[in-house]
RNA sequence: CGGGGCGUAGCGCAGUCUGGUUAGCGCACUUGAUUUGGGAUCAAGGGGUCGUGAGUUCGAAUCCCACCGCCCCGACCA
């Protein structure tokens, strides 16, 4: 995007869109905008700059954290600069909507958020500031936001589709924005930065954050072996052990101390060959939060090992196992003693039953569905739309009620519902590209043809023809540019091709000769010479063709 | 927050280790000429607080210290 000169970068995570850039952004503000007005969403636009009240009320103030900017104005008092916007917008409802009769109501903006990200990356894809479009719903029933809900989602998966993109709705956690259900829109590329679990053979896909699978067995099988300890000076992660042993990864058991809220430590127990989901464990009520693994001494303290040879044997404090870790037996695990593991360990014989069993790992490709039918595969994905229901999450803190038929007081059910638009542009491009540059679909590029002359200085046929053809096709509608730049032909060829315009036309004398220009497409890479008088024509009915 | 790297012309870099005349190179830019169906060639030219500040020295882009900015990796999975 830097080298077709769409963006610039001003500081770390802020850019610049430059003209081409802008062009493509309103673009795809407009496929979004035409899908939310057909929903019936009214557009309206909330400041960037909030008050830090707002904040306390939702109770947020504290909780987002770091990604908040706040910022202080000449008399000291505390703002933020929106990472979103639902303080603003319940405050903005409440004051005006009073009865069960002016709901539902939907609203939305497009406009600029502020997150100040830990580390920002991928230009546009993770910057700090970018542009959003964030739409909320307001309800007087369940019943009323579920519809709203699906007909966001409907909505979502046109814009998508109609932005040419390929993507794949999943289940999803809600994170700091909260409330219980919701999806994210996943465009699927390499590079993204989230996990996708899906099944080929049904229609289950998950964020791997929220992901489950259907455990491998129903019962623990009976126990052969009896505890032995074994020296394992230098093997201190499972994977090492498990060699050293010759054994499969699958029977070791690791296991990770976490501070609780009272400070002592909490054992979680994961299989050798899993890894913990740190969202799944960040829901236990056992541990403080933010999620924090004890510190050294802590371990020393209280297990009398260097981390790499814990293990439950011998512990007292909490115990909470994956629900693999609670089915397995004669597992081997650190001895909490240096350079020492245990073999054949079982639970209620060696050590005491977890306290709590439950799902703590990422499913891995291969794990089963929750329904069990079939195989979860994984896959990367770009998150580019979220929606969540949000019931009553900011509703009540913020005291967002209306009246019932009844004249009885009732909290709103609410929906919020996101989608990162320069991110879109991003994912796109990362998904439309080849060693020539971007392929953009017509929905998104920032023109829909270009116009290159060959030797425009010289020869006045080929301006005088190339003119015509610029106004016959302005006036036919189409988002033409004219790249009338004193350039080598082979500069505009190759510019025009790195700008993923979609489709070409090179007027020179060799074909004017027939009265005809050459038409290229950029996604097949097609070349054919059509007749000057019937070119608008064919350019129309390709757009529309591709716009269906 | 931890680790690493970078900061020299609009952009990309060399020079820094081993201090020493006038700080170079490529691209871009300006002027002129020749060129013009796939990223031209020749000639002439302009452009620098060497990130900032303080220090060592006869002398600092170069050595020392502090600060600032940016990029990359990591942030405890034992």
């Amino acid at each position: 995007m830097l080298r077709a000169g769409f963006i610039k970068r001003l500081s770390s995570g802020v850019y610049t869109w430059m003209p081409l850039g802008l062009k493509i952004l309103r673009k795809v503000e407009k496929v979004v905008r035409e899908e939310m007005n057909r929903i019936g969403a009214l557009e309206m636009l909330m400041p960037s700059v909030q008050p830090s009240e707002l904040w306390q009320e939702s109770g947020r103030w504290e909780f987002y954290g770091k990604e908040l900017l706040r910022i202080k104005d000449r008399h000291e008092r505390d703002f933020c600069y929106g990472p979103t916007h639902e303080e603003v917008v319940v405050d903005a409802v409440r004051r005006d909507i009073k009865s069960y009769k002016q709901l539902p109501l939907s609203v939305f903006q497009i406009q600029t958020k502020f997150r100040d990200e830990v580390r920002p990356r991928f230009g546009v894809m993770r910057s700090r500031e970018f542009i959003m479009k964030d739409a909320y719903s307001f309800h007087d029933s369940y019943e009323s936001l579920a519809k709203t809900y699906d007909d966001m989602y409907g909505a979502y998966c046109k814009i998508f589709t109609r932005l040419g993109l390929k993507f794949r709705p999943v289940a999803a956690d809600t994170g700091s924005i909260g409330g219980t259900g919701s999806h994210e829109f996943q465009v699927l590329a390499d590079s993204g930065e989230d996990i996708i679990a899906y099944s080929d053979e049904s229609s289950y896909a998950a964020n791997i954050e929220l992901a489950e699978s259907k455990p491998e067995k129903v019962s623990r099988d009976i126990a052969k072996m009896s505890l032995t300890k074994v020296a394992t000076p230098n093997e201190k992660t499972c994977f090492e052990v498990a060699q050293m042993l010759n054994i499969d990864l699958k029977h070791t058991v690791k296991s990770l101390v976490f501070e609780s809220v009272d400070g002592s430590p909490v054992l979680l127990l994961i299989r050798g060959d899993h890894e913990l989901n740190e969202i799944k464990a960040g829901k236990l009520k056992e541990l403080k939060q933010p999620l924090s693994f004890s510190k050294l001494e802590d371990i020393q303290a209280s297990f009398n090992c260097s981390p790499g040879f814990i293990g439950p044997v011998g512990f007292n404090g909490v115990i909470i196992a994956d629900r693999d870790v609670n089915l397995m037996s004669d597992f081997i695990c650190g001895a909490n003693q240096d350079g020492y593991h245990l073999t054949g360990v079982n639970f209620g014989k060696d050590c005491k039953e977890p306290d709590l069993v439950m799902d703590l790992r990422n499913v891995v490709e291969g794990d089963y569905t929750p329904d069990g039918n079939s195989q979860i595969k994984l896959c990367r994905g770009i998150e580019v739309g979220h929606v969540f229901q949000l019931r009553t999450k900011y509703s009540i803190p913020m005291n967002l009620s209306y009246l019932d038929q009844n004249g009885k007081s009732q909290f709103m059910e609410m929906g919020c519902y996101g989608i990162g638009v320069t991110r879109i542009i991003g994912a796109s491009i990362e998904q439309n590209n080849d060693e020539k540059g971007i392929v953009f679909p017509v929905a998104m590029a920032p023109f829909e043809v270009v116009l290159i002359p060959v030797n425009l200085a010289k020869s006045e046929l080929v301006k005088n023809s190339i003119e015509r053809l610029y106004s016959t096709l302005l006036a036919d509608n189409i988002d033409v540019l004219l790249d009338d730049r004193n350039e080598r032909i082979g500069s505009l060829l190759a510019d025009s091709e790195l700008l993923g315009i979609p489709y070409r036309i090179v007027v020179g004398e060799k074909s004017l000769a027939e009265n005809k220009v050459e038409f290229y497409n950029r996604k097949t890479g097609e070349t054919q010479l059509i007749d000057i008088n019937q070119i608008s024509e064919l350019v129309k009915n390709q757009i529309s063709n591709e716009k269906k």
